[in-house]
DNA sequence: CCAATAGTGTCTTTCAGACAATATCCT
DNA sequence: AGGATATTGTCTGAAAGACACTATTGG
């Protein structure tokens, strides 16, 4: 059986092979090599409610004054997550509760030299207390203001990802749990959904959802103090499972 | 209201605030800067019935002789997808039908110098005829078949991602109508996704599945020469739509 | 007619979501 | 008691999957 085709998404060029992309000498390399940088979306969840995330102010050259993600160059003694985790640290003083990669920008005709690879990572903070007054030249901004703004380089569609990513993961992945304490109440739980997702969810299908997850172990716990009827404590016993990053969990660059 | 929270899966750090990462000036990053290589995880569907994906014998050290992705080292006025088609074209002589940006791995403890980030890619050729024989020192290999061989590199890690990866993306994109010709069967489709997914489909389920989506449009044309009932013959005709990557649909690279 | 695949019908189960009803605390 | 949120109950509709059945060709 033969089934013609013709056309396609891409060309299709048919040509001489050509050999092996060959190597330059270290020497070499190193001039033609552009330079790798590590920026960082942080996602911080302030009193629960809505995302916020902190920018740097340019304070050189290119984009000089521009707001710009926190980050800073690789350089050969480090994993790119120990640039990550210091620039979060740089930034916020605080640790995340979950860091991943996001994508590597690396586009021509950008307004740099040398030329230069961006990888970004995205990362959450705890969801208690933030800090937005604690460093200079750092800027807190809402999440959905953020499109409105002159980024410096392709900052803007870093974060429109990063937001992208992040609201896909919070429905699959443990991230939800990963913000909270080690005892939350389900309406706490669904207060980060709703900051992250942008919208109300419908608090009885939610907590039902939920709790049908087997990770999720009730204690016999309770908190009291609001003026209804006390919400029980759980918490969330699930392993660091594969459906958080699939073959890569764990996978620390 | 206040909820006390106590422990976190990652650690707190209360400590003084870091200066901004600084820079350093540009002999100095030239020296501290990894080198950049990308390499690309190729996926053929032979036949339309198996997966495979072709490796590349190593001619130097490290990892003399060891089975590895085909890649090259990105230069300053390249973009990596630049050198991903390179890479797919010494390989393979075709043209892909779809090509996305997997990861970047670049942990410490390989066994190279100087230290180098490697930008994966993966790519899916079309459905039709795959040459596997074209290129010397180029040998394909069954995508399940891999995870028994010892690969240069973390070769393994990114392969098995890869497979992870387009599993997934199978399910809610449009890979698999970009990987055949502008017309074919359901029966074809089905193929593909049974080759992917390395499972039998049904494929009453299947077809009405499919056909419910309004980019799948029937033409009047039949497929003859089958010893049974002629099946119909369709067309995509959707755009590139945002499903396939989000707000990075197009991003080129 | 028979073999083989295309395509349809039907039934079951699962799950998300809307929304009403009940439970239990605090003041 | 009354306010407020927690939690449960019930219903509906969408969608996936199992599987039987009909349709249409070539031989």
């Amino acid at each position: 059986m033969s089934f013609e085709t013709q056309a396609r998404s891409l060309p299709r060029q048919a040509s001489r092979p050509v050999s092996y992309v060959p190597a330059a000498n270290v020497s070499e390399r190193a001039r033609l090599s552009p330079q790798i940088q590590v920026s960082t979306v942080i996602f911080g969840l302030y009193n629960n409610k809505d995302l916020w995330i902190p920018l740097v102010k340019r304070i050189r050259a290119p984009y000089l004054g521009q707001w710009a993600l926190p980050g800073g160059p690789l350089t050969a003694a480090e994993t790119m997550t120990d640039v990550a985790y210091r620039s979060l640290k740089a930034t916020t003083d605080l640790a995340p509760a979950y860091l991943e990669q996001l994508y590597a920008f690396g586009g021509l005709g950008q307004q740099q030299a040398p030329r230069t690879v961006s990888i970004a990572y995205w990362a959450i903070l705890p969801a208690d207390e933030i800090n937005q007054d604690a460093h200079e030249n750092v800027r807190w901004f809402r999440a959905d203001e953020i499109a409105e703004l002159d980024l410096a380089f392709d900052h803007n569609t870093v974060i429109e990802y990063a937001l992208w990513r992040l609201r896909n993961k919070v429905e699959y992945s443990s991230i939800g749990y990963d913000v909270l304490g080690e005892k939350f109440t389900i309406a706490q739980l669904r207060e980060v959904y709703e900051a992250i997702l942008g919208k109300p969810i419908d608090p009885g299908n939610f907590s039902r959802q939920v709790r049908a997850n087997p990770d999720l172990e009730a204690t016999e716990e309770f908190l009291t103090g609001g003026k209804h009827r006390p919400p029980r404590l759980y918490r969330y016993t699930g392993a660091a499972d594969r459906r958080n990053n699939g073959p890569l969990s764990g996978f620390d660059q």
